[in-house]
Order: structure tokens, then C-alpha cells, then sequence
DNA sequence: GAGCTTTCCAAAAACGTTTTAGGTTCTGGT
DNA sequence: ACCAGAACCTAAAACGTTTTTGGAAAGCTC
């Protein structure tokens, strides 16, 4: 034990100077530190203080290269989630973060260009070994990016299913929120409802429809697909989209919008019609965006509790990590709050 | 050249298999995939062909332990953020990713669970070497992050300033935001100018109360401190701070926000005042995220071109990891976009 | 045709850990 | 007194690259 102590931040001491200066071999230093066995309790407190002491930090590359493993998710997100702020996304990071953190796992986040460059960076971080497993999320029915983690056996859970299902997912229940805004909507007396869905080409679209439709026959409503309009945020709007609708003819007296965004600027648009929304025309939204509670009318969307999510991603990760190998699959339902744009109506108007 | 093709999902296969199977030594492999010169054009072709017949991708962790450097640049985040979306932060990393990737750096986020926890991320990053250099926002007057960093000589830029401003940043010009916003409300006629802001232990805040001070000293306005009120968008919303603002008295004929979520929720508080938002108050807010144009009144704000602050952003970051000591700084306008909800006004309610 | 440079390539060291294989000391039982 | 096994520790191999060092062959100059 010697009196002199160096400067921490003059040069990095690596494992080496840890076992020079506890007077012990490099290997007693790695299991001490690492929590093994076969090293004597006494032993390892020293260690540990002189590790303390030194402001050992052991290098990342050289244990990820030895360990084989990086003890970080990755998650993957890609330009149209960071442009139109999708508060999926973020909500979900945090309660990643939770769960993995209590495993010492760090969360990552990288950045590809656009959707379709998805796969490359997937592609990636595979085959780079850069992260022990993958989280990403809109899915699409047949996504190229899960057959091709599949094909590679590398662990990974996605936000989303597919048509296939065959892989771990965390999910909103898309089919039950869709039914549950029908039923809303009939019970409310409306019987002619429009539908401004979200890109047809991500899975959650087709399976809310799936629960549109379904609750729609049940009510006995006929399903008019001129009554459904696709909104990409980056081009056609709600209101754009309402505008269309309603100057093809038969007008709907209520509309279920794949997301708040959609709804609030379907508002706009009915405003331009000459229509109120909330009085003339009912409006359900999607997400429960913050700004939902202050427009006017207040928007009536579902909610989710999107750091469940993220913990119950992080679990079902955490799990595969540990060599489980079932897929594991949730679904996790939306709840309805209800505020002032839907509003009663359809009898009246449809005559 | 042999015809045996093994499947390259089998096995990865290491640089040593791609030297065996193209007839030459590691060494030249290395450099070859590298770029560097001393080896044959004809060798080069051929160990590149041979590299993509294997799906050769040289190991990350091995790669970075023996260059020691990551290839990799990391943006920190945290909670406060992840929350209450800020639009902010996704739009800068679309522009980061662009500026990095051109020179394959790879953009990496990493969470925070805090915003005081951040620290200990900044310290792990750099300690275990895991990142070529950070980038993070939210700064304080007095910033530790930065303190530490600048200890160690770490590369680093924020998006915000400090009181010392002795680092390199992006930051968008709030000083003159502020001045903006007080000269329009003082052009349509409004003296008595209230003051939503955002945290004022951020460093933006107080920087666009500078402004707006300031402005309002050259048009002769007295600076009320009761007319101030500090919004946290967890605890306390504009509605409720508008609320407090009214019943304290001296009403304000017009309302700067610190942001737009800030600013819509004001319009709610301004409702249920019996007061009309846009007509008998004007309103500003900071941002313009999505649903601004499509609330009602809409929302007069300030848009800034995020993907350009995230490029400057990267080049700055790419500059220094060239060797570049000198500290850079770039203010960056923002751009006022007029629309309902700031009216004329102040003199008649005045006396 | 000797000497010098240039071009191309190979062998080996190095990066900083973790893991494996093995060795020494101690304990307790016979 | 001897042996088996436990407890603790060390030396060395291994991870898969990049970089350094040096050497052989070829080309050029006089």
C-alpha cells in the first residue's frame, strides 16, 4: 500500500496497474471486479478499493471483444418516426431504459436514414456484433427486416406484429381500440363513419381496420370504402383528407382518425366545410398526444401507457437474452378518453 | 480461387479467412479494406471481391480496441425530454445522422434516466471509451457536464450556451427570438406583455427573458416581475399559469410562451377566464410543432430549421474530431411564422 | 552490374480485457 | 505422516483486428 497516488486523469490505468498496485495477478483483478468465485473476500475488497482508487474504468472494446457480448440493446428508429415526432417512440425509450438498466444493460438508439435503410443498419449491427440484440418497431404485414434477423437467429422483439407473428412483439390492442371507437361512435347514434387511417402499409393500420370493420358488421353498418381515406402525414393531412371526403357525396357524420395529429388537423378541415367539429361532426382520435386536452373541442383518443411497453419490451428482451427461447407475445390494450369531440349525431343528419 | 462458397450465415468469418481464401497475407488485407496504399490494384480487386463473397464485416470490437476510436458519436438524452416531446431533439438528429454519415460515423443516442443522471452517462461514455464524441442539449448557466469535460479534453458540442460559452455550440438565437416576439406585440399595440416561461435553470429561458427585457426597456415598457411566471410543463401548465397570472390583477393584454405545448394549454386557461384566445389576448408561442397550425386560434410561433442545426451540429463535431482546437459557435435564427392567434390590441383594454 | 529507390507484401507485435488450465497452500480425515 | 479436496491464486492463451517493422523483387541510374 503505497502512498503515492497517481492522477487519475494524467493516463488511463488499464487492469495491469489495478494488479501492480493491489499486488496481485491481472486475472484475480477480472474476477474480483467481474463478481466470480475463487477469490478471497479479503483479496477482493483491496481490489476493489484500488480500482476506486485508480479510477479504473475497464475498457468497452476489449471486454465486448473478449466477452464476446455488449451488454446493449439497440433500438432502431428511422426518419418518418423523427420527423412527425411520433410520441410512441419516446415514451417507449423510457420504460426500455428501466427494465434493461436494472440488468446493466445500456439502451441504444441508432439513427437510419430513412425506413428502408432500416435493414441495412440492421444488417449492421448483426454482423458487426455491435449490440446483443435489436428493438424496432413499425412493422409492416411481411417485414424483410424480422425474416432476415430469423434467418440469423438473433435475438430481437419489435413494436408491432406482423402476419406471420411468429416472433416476440409488444403490441397495442390495434383490433380493440378500432372496435371500441365503432362502438363508441354507434352507440352515440352515428351510422355513417369515415375513416382517415394512417399508411396502409404498417400492420397496426390493417389491424385497427380489422376491428373497425368487425365491430362495424356487427353493429349492422355497411362498410363503404369510399368512406376511407389513407393520411401520410408528409403529404395528405387530416384536413386535405376530410376536404376529399366529404366532396366525394355521402358524407360521414363521424370520423375515427389512425392518430391525434389526423384528428386535429381534420378539425381544420371541417372548419373550412363550414362544419363544427364535436358538434356537427364526431371525432376519435389516436395516441393522446399532449397537446389532445387543449385543443378545442377537446380531443377524445386513447391512451397508452407507453413506459409499460417499453418495460414489458425490456423484460421480453431481457428474457431472450437469458436463452429463452419461446416468443413471447403481448398485447397491451388502449384505454378510451373520452372529452368533447364525439359528440352524439347521425340520426338527425343521415335522414 | 475455389468454388467451395460456405454459407456465410454459418460461421462469421475473421479477416484470416478472407486472407486464406484470397491467397495473401492479414496484413494486406487490413489494408486493403482500409484504404491504404502499398498493395497492387489487381490485389486489392481481388481481396475486395473475396471479402463480399465471404460477407466479410471486420469485427467492431476489435477494430475499435485496437484503433481506439468508435467511429461513433453519441447525443445524450434524458427524461424531461423523452416526456414531453420536444420537437427539438428528433429534427437535430435527422441533421446529425446526415453530417455524420457522410463520413461514416455512426450516431449513436444514449439514454439517460434523468436529467441528473446524465452526468454519470457523460462520465461512463468517456471513461470506458465508447464514444469518439458526445453532443447533448439542455444547458445550464452553469453546466457540470461541460465543466467535466472540458477536464478531460474530451471533443463535445451542445445545442445551448453557458455563462461562459467557452465550448463549441449550436444554439438557436433566443436573445433575438425574444426581441422579436416583444416587437411585434408592440407593434400591434399591446404594453402590458405577459411572461410564460419555460424552466428558468435552463439557459435558453434566461437568455430569451434577456431579449425580451431588453426590448421592452427600448420601448419604454416597464418590466413587471409579477407579470412572470415560470411554466414546468410536468407541474404546472399554461392554463394554470395563466390562471394565476389573472386573478393576481394587472392582467396582460398579450402572452409570450416559452413553447407551443405551453402556449395551447394558455388558451385553455384563457377560456375558461371567459377570455378569448387571439382576440381579447394575444399569444405567442416557441417552436411550431406540428399541431400549431392546426389549433384554434393558430398559433403564432417560431420555427427553426432543426435538420440545419443538427448538420452544423455534426460538422462542428467532424471538425474537431479532425484535430480542430479551436472552439466554434453558431447562432442560429429562428423564424417568426404569423398566423391567428397574436392579435391587435392593449391600448382599448388599457384605458 | 552495383547501388539505390520504389513497390508490394508478410510476420509479428500490440490493443486490454476475460477465460482456461494449472499450481500452491491449507485443512481435515485416516 | 500421508492423501484428497477445497480455497485461492497465477501464467498464459485467446478474442480479431490494425500497425509496425522489415524483407524480397523489380525498376532505375550511373
Amino acid at each position: 500500500m503505497t502512498e503515492i497516488t497517481r492522477d487519475p486523469a494524467e493516463t488511463r490505468s488499464g487492469i495491469r496497474d489495478v494488479a501492480a498496485a493491489a499486488g496481485v495477478s491481472v486475472s484475480t483483478v477480472s474476477r474480483a471486479l467481474n463478481g466470480y468465485g475463487d477469490v478471497n473476500a479479503e483479496t477482493r475488497r483491496k481490489i476493489e478499493m484500488t480500482a476506486e482508487r485508480l479510477g479504473y474504468q475497464p475498457s468497452y472494446a476489449a471486454s465486448m471483444l473478449r466477452k464476446n457480448m455488449t451488454e446493449t440493446v439497440t433500438f432502431i428508429v428511422s426518419k418518418p418516426w423523427t420527423k412527425y415526432v411520433d410520441p410512441y417512440f419516446l415514451g417507449i425509450l423510457d420504460g426500455l431504459e428501466l427494465a434493461l438498466s436494472a440488468k446493466n444493460y445500456d439502451l441504444q438508439v441508432l439513427m437510419a436514414r430513412d425506413f428502408d435503410s432500416e435493414i441495412d443498419v440492421v444488417r449492421r449491427v448483426v454482423d458487426r456484433n455491435r449490440s446483443d440484440a435489436l428493438i424496432f418497431a413499425r412493422t409492416r404485414p411481411v417485414d424483410e427486416r424480422i425474416d432476415w434477423l430469423e434467418g440469423r437467429g438473433f435475438p430481437f422483439a419489435t413494436v408491432g406484429r406482423t402476419l406471420r407473428d411468429s416472433h416476440s412483439f409488444v403490441d397495442r390492442d390495434q383490433a380493440r381500440l378500432g372496435r371500441d371507437s365503432v362502438r363508441r361512435l354507434v352507440a352515440l347514434g352515428h351510422r355513417r363513419i369515415g375513416l382517415l387511417t394512417t399508411p396502409l402499409r404498417y400492420m397496426y393500420t390493417s389491424l385497427t381496420l380489422q376491428g373497425i370493420h368487425e365491430e362495424m358488421a356487427r353493429a349492422g353498418l355497411s362498410l363503404d370504402p369510399a368512406l376511407e381515406v389513407e393520411c401520410f402525414l408528409s403529404r395528405k393531412t387530416g384536413e386535405e383528407a376530410v376536404i376529399e371526403l366529404f366532396t366525394r357525396g355521402r358524407q360521414p357524420t363521424a370520423l375515427i382518425c389512425g392518430n391525434d395529429l389526423i384528428a386535429i388537423s381534420a378539425m381544420e378541415g371541417l372548419r373550412k366545410l363550414g362544419l363544427r367539429p364535436g358538434e356537427d361532426v364526431a371525432i376519435i382520435g389516436c395516441d393522446d398526444i399532449p397537446v389532445a386536452a387543449f385543443v378545442r373541442p377537446a380531443l377524445t383518443t386513447f391512451s397508452l401507457d407507453l413506459e409499460s411497453v417499453g418495460i414489458r419490451l425490456g423484460r421480453m428482451i431481457l428474457a431472450k437474452l437469458n436463452g429463452d427461447k419461446e416468443p413471447k407475445q403481448e398485447l397491451v390494450p388502449a384505454q378510451m378518453v373520452i372529452r368533447q369531440s364525439d359528440c352524439p349525431g347521425g340520426d338527425a343528419v343521415e335522414t
